[in-house]
DNA sequence: AACCTAACCAACCGCCGGCGT
DNA sequence: GACGCCGGCGGTTGGTTAGGT
């Protein structure tokens, strides 16, 4: 419907997020709470979208998260919902709060999916997967921290695949040349994350 | 020591549904 | 009822790092 992007492509940085960038959003949130995600750039003048924004919250600074190191409980319960949610990621992170969906799709695509491949390709001769539920829904329902899988959050998104020759245009190169090259690629969540109220992990 | 390749992961993009006007 | 905006979701990219040759 050419609707207009979410966000002034102009001005608009991009790009990992800088320490100093972090703690005006992450205060700015404290103040605020999330959500009015249009107002946050407006408001703390970042010069992020909004979208951005909501991200790195929801992927980094939110409080409670856990990085890294997925137990092998955290394992079977992703590689079990995932057989029965298919990608739906963030159905699946609703049962693993300290999780979040990029994470458990990274993890997903980078670790499981070859794992599983290779213990298909060795056959049922070694540990046939964990033992399936009565019902897989129910099962579902009984994890810890289980969200209602209503309909709302079964997005219907199978037809709305991409033309596969979609490529970022040129315009969309990620990390500015302002970005500081050396930043380490895992920094250690800043200590701001942990809130007074919030316990820490 | 230098180069090459594979793996990892943060972040971007486009689309959809819900809600307000 | 129609339209537009916003938030949220899933797929994908590409820079960085680690490991191998």
């Amino acid at each position: 419907m050419g609707r207009p992007p979410c966000c002034d492509k102009v001005g608009v940085k991009k790009g990992p997020w800088t320490p100093e960038e972090d703690i005006i959003l992450v205060s700015y949130i404290q103040e605020n709470g999330p959500g009015n995600w249009r107002a946050v750039p407006i408001n703390t003048g970042l010069m992020r979208c909004s979208k951005s924004c909501r991200l790195r919250w929801t992927n980094y600074l939110r409080p409670g998260i856990r990085r890294g190191n997925f137990t092998t409980h955290e394992e079977g319960i992703i590689v079990h919902l995932q057989s029965l949610l298919g990608n739906r990621w963030a159905a699946i992170a609703s049962y693993l709060p300290q999780r979040t969906d990029n994470d458990i799709k990274n993890y997903w695509n980078t670790h499981l999916k070859k794992k599983l491949k290779k213990q298909q390709a060795m056959g049922a001769i070694f540990a046939p997967p964990p033992p399936p539920p009565s019902s897989s829904a129910e099962t579902a329902a009984n994890l810890p921290g289980a969200v209602h899988l209503d309909n709302h959050h079964h997005r219907r998104r199978a037809a709305t695949r991409r033309s596969p020759s979609r490529r970022r245009s040129p315009c969309a190169a990620r990390h500015s040349p302002t970005s500081p090259p050396t930043a380490p690629r895992r920094p250690t969540p800043p200590a701001w994350t942990t809130y007074p109220g919030s316990s820490t992990v």
